[in-house]
This record gives C-alpha cells, structure tokens and sequence, in this order.
DNA sequence: CGGATCGTTGCTCAAATGAGCAGGAGATGT
DNA sequence: ACATCTCCTGCTCATTTGAGCAACGATCCG
C-alpha cells in the first residue's frame, strides 16, 4: 500500500486510466487503444493504482445491518445466514424490536411456499412476529409451551397466530405453559389434542425461529421462572444456555435434564432434525450462551446487534 | 444507482462475495466454487453490488493534485499534460511557489536525456527553476529577454543558469532585457554573440516552459511593463493573451505587432515548432488569456491550481 | 570500455469473463 | 383453470485478462 507511483503526469496518466476501467467500465483493450498504450501497460498502471491507494474501493451499507460484520460472524461460525444490526442501542426493548423487524425481514425473504415454519416462545420471536409483513401460505407450528411475563401480554401463542394470519396458513397453535409442576402434568398435557397435534408437525419443520438465553438471573426467562432447585441443579449439570427450552452446555452438547421432563416443548433431537434454526439473541451478556448455542449446531442463523457479534468474535 | 439487492440475507452474501472479489481480488470462478454458486450468479451478484452502491469505488489521491481535474482538463483541450494543484491559496507568491515545485517534479519526470529545454521568462518559471532537484545533463536554451521587477531578483537568465547548473548541461544564456525602445536596437541586440548563439539553438528545442499573461493590468508583466501606446495598440488587434512574449488574440490567433519587433524573444512560429510547451498561469482572472493560449496550439502542457482549472472548464 | 544487474516492455497461452440466449418457475390477468 | 408474462437461471462462444517469460535498455561498477 501507498507505495509511489511516479511523477505528477504518471499519477494523473494513472488515475484516468483508473477512471476509465473502474468508474466508466471500459475493458483494458479499449483503454489501452484510447491512450496509447499497450494492453499490459494498462493493466500494470491500474495495478499501481490499487496498490498505492489511489484507488479505494470499500464496501459499506448505509442501512442498519453491518455487512461486513454479518460476513465475518457468518463464515466464523459456519452459518447460513447472519444479520449482524449496527445499533448503539443498549435498551433491551428497543433493541428487541429492531432485531425482530431485522428477523422478520430475513424471514420472509427465505421462507418459501414449501416450508414449514416453527416458532418458539422468546420475546425476540413475538416482536419479529408483529414485524411480518406478509408470508406464503405455509403452516406455522407452535413449537413450546408459554411463559406469561409480568409486564408483557405477548405469548408464544400471540406469535403464532400472528404469523399464521401473516401467512394465511393453518396455525398449530395450543395453550398451555412452558412448565408444569410435575412431569405427570406435562404428560398430560402433551396428550391434549392441541397440543399434540402441534407436536405431531413438529418433524416436518424446515425452518424455526428461537430465542437464546444464558443460564443466569435476568439473562433467561426460563431462568427466571424456575425454582431454585431447578436453577441450580441445571448450573450443575453444566447448563450454559437455553435455546427456548433447549438446554446446552458451554461446549454446545445437549444436556437431558429433569426439568425436561416437565416442560411443554421441542427436544433438541427434534431441534436438531430442523434444517434452519434462527436465533434471535442480544444483550452482550449472552455471548457465553450464545457462543453455546452455536457450537451446538443446533442453531444456523443468527439475527443479534454489533455489540453481541463483536463480542462473540473476541472471544469466540 | 442506490437500488435494492433484496433482503438481509441477499445484502449480506452480495457484500461477501463483493469483498472477496474487490477485496481479497479472488476470481468469480473461485468466489463461485466457494459460496456454492454458479459463476454467473456471482457476476450478477458483483454488478449489484455496483450498482446499488453497495461497493463505492473513488479515485483520489492525498496529495496536492485534484487527478480529476487534470484528467479532466486534459483531456477537454487535449493536452500532452494537465497538472492541477488543489489548494485554495490565493496569493499570488505563495501559489506560484507551489506550481513551481510541481512543474518541477512534471518537468524532471517527463525530461530525457536527448531533450533540448527551453526557458521563457516568468516568474513562475524562475520558481519552477528553483524547485528543480536534478535534471540529465541536457542543454538549456534562453528563450526571452528578461525584465527588472521592482521586488524580485529573478531574471529570465538566472533561471536558466539555475536549470542548466541542475542538469550540468550546457547554458545557452544573454544579458538582455525583454523589449528595447526601438526595432534598431533590438535588431544591434540580437547580432550579439550571445543571444544569436542562444536564439541559434531555438529550431533544436524539444520542451520549453513558458507563462501566460493576460493583457490588461496587473495581469502580465509585459503589459505592466508596456508603454500605454503599445498597450492600446495591442489592444486594438485584439490581443488577449501573452505567452512569454508571444501574442494571441481571444480565439487562438497568433496576432503580429509592432512591438514584437522591438521585443528580444521566441516568434509564434517558433514556439509551434517545439513539440511541448508547458505553461504556468495562475489566478483565475486569467482563465481568458489561457484559453486563448490553449486555443492556439502553442501550449500543450499546463500546470496550474484548481479556481483557474475550474473557471477554464466551466466557460470554455 | 565491458560486464553485471535491475527494471521495463510486450509476447504466448491458458484461464477468466461478458453478452446474449433459451428454458423454467412463479406471478398475473381473464 | 389456463394462457401469458416476467424474472431468474445457467448455458455457449467470443473476448478479455493474468501469469510467467524473454528481450531490451538503462544504470552502475570495476
């Protein structure tokens, strides 16, 4: 870089020529027939011109998604997509909802009329839910139970049946919550002809949608809705993350536990069989889950904001 | 310009194939190979990303040279060499230092060792002759008498001492001033051994430099120095330009006078016989007479700044 | 002055690339 | 439902382009 490139008339030679063959398009022959000069002449001068810097070529967006970042994340962890969002924002409810306008748009730009779509419960999932736009008419599977959140009307169900009406598509929707008391409950309810139903699709989903949280106060809300004695004995089984009711350990194997066993939701063997999972996690906090859930390969695309993304890079 | 290249997912992948073409400088074939995508696909994805301005490409140069500009001049009144100096200074001393040091550097860039130089008195010249490093070992030949300024030291021959000592080649030079009061005199003067011997080598001159003055006051020294008589005089045959001493009118013709036979200096004929004269006008007031002097053919280089550039393209 | 070395130039040949085209999928109107 | 339209894809073939090479000229030393 920035090495010379000769005397004023060799720069200001060098520049036209560059002018021509990358602003105006022309191919060297034509160039080199214009000034004068041969073939390789030409093609040795646009050389100095990249090489000394008096060319620049950069690749940017003037949007909200960082491209180069999204490119980065997506080839360091193998993703088939990765939309990385340049905010500043650390609010959780204001990043919520760029991410899930974010989500919804990657969503709709991938889904196609053969699809079946699943999504879990996370609050991510229900703000990209009230950001669709519109869908083809494909099946939407409810793939967990809800939680119901103090301050927040949203629920898994609410999400589904957003969409499905996004979509004009049949809706596998049923009440009930994330987690029962007892596992004679949770089989109960899984017999319940709703939700059955619902899990009977659940082999023929191709694509989900899930939230991450890290198995820490404030930073799940399965967490946060647990006992103790289910926190703590999850943190001894090594669980690090939970991708809505998945749960893995930091070096991303599933973990079986036996709150699994009373919770309304998706196992990772079924996850797992879903060929495109996309997680919509923030909050830097996550990175240790998040990095979890990606090593797991259980999850195959990523929508989150700079800050997250840097943070899984650093240290990831 | 500024289309759309679809969703997320598009925006993301168009920006990483355009880094790894633009960037990296793979080939589309290897790009292709990489992202699982026929070759075809990648140069569709690459023109996007052009076009959409996505990949922003820029020639400059962090320097003093607008290369735009003079590629543009250049190539508008067809010139061998057009340098444009970008500063925004105005005065007049400061800036004819600043085009003397790039006339250097243009001028020991384009000098070979079978050239002849011509200097024409200047002012810029003489600071162009100051800024010289180093030069072939060529010969110099004195083109003008000189004029006394009030405030200035310079003369026509200590700049081409100060040339013909930086390229140790010969000096043709003569005392002489610029114009005499009578035809007689001028004709006693150019019998001198010196100036004929000099005025001998004009035929053999490959590459002269010259300046240009435009002819109202204050805007060539040749006017300022002028009697009002032969002010007018020249007025009236529609003088607009003097280059070193030779007289255009506003569209390019070289205009005879009566002056000129009073006058120790290069005829038109002669200056069109070199093969490239380089010019060193500045202040935008001139623009006039350097149009005139483009216009005539006699000049085939320019070095110049930006304001005078500019108003020669914006009303030429 | 002769010889060595370095940079520059234009060549050949194979790979990369662009223009234009035909087939197919999805959208649209009747 | 059907015909039509449009857009997208990947193909062929001719052109453009890059890598490496040998000849040339200039410069530098001995």
């Amino acid at each position: 870089m920035a090495e010379q490139v000769g005397g004023p008339a060799q720069v200001v030679l060098t520049a036209s020529v560059a002018r021509r063959y990358y602003l105006d398009g022309r191919s060297k022959v034509e160039i080199a027939e214009e000034f004068g000069l041969s073939r390789f002449k030409v093609a040795r001068l646009i050389d100095a011109a990249r090489d000394s810097g008096l060319v620049r070529i950069e690749i940017r967006h003037q949007g909200v998604i960082d491209v180069d970042l999204s490119a980065h994340v997506q080839d360091r962890f193998g993703l088939q997509h990765a939309i990385i969002i340049d905010t500043p924002d650390d609010h959780a409810e204001s990043l919520r909802q760029h991410l899930g306008r974010a989500a919804a748009e990657l969503l709709s730009e991938v889904i196609t009329p053969r699809d079946v779509l699943g999504l879990a419960w996370a609050r991510s999932v229900s703000a990209m839910a009230k950001a669709l736009p519109r869908l083809p008419g494909i099946p939407v599977i409810q793939l967990t139970g809800a939680l119901s959140l103090p301050n927040d009307d949203d629920s898994s169900v609410d999400a589904v049946r957003d969409v499905a009406r996004a979509s004009g598509g049949r809706a596998y929707l049923f009440y009930a919550p994330f987690t029962v008391p007892d596992a004679t409950t949770a089989r109960a309810l899984r017999q319940q002809p709703e939700v059955a139903r619902a899990f009977d699709q659940l082999g023929l989903v191709t694509k989900a949608v899930v939230g991450v949280g890290l198995w820490e106060c404030g930073q799940s809300t399965l967490y946060d809705a647990a006992e103790e004695r289910d926190r703590r004995a999850l943190r001894h089984l090594g669980v690090c993350a939970d991708i809505s009711g998945v749960f893995v350990s930091a070096d991303g194997e599933a973990v079986k536990t036996d709150l699994a066993e009373r919770m309304i939701g998706i196992t990772a063997e079924q996850m797992r069989a879903i060929p495109e999972v996309i997680a919509i996690p923030y909050g830097t906090a996550k990175a240790p889950a998040v990095r979890a859930a990606l090593r797991s390969g259980l999850v195959s695309g990523l929508v989150t904001h700079t800050a997250l993304a840097r943070a899984l890079l650093d240290n990831g």
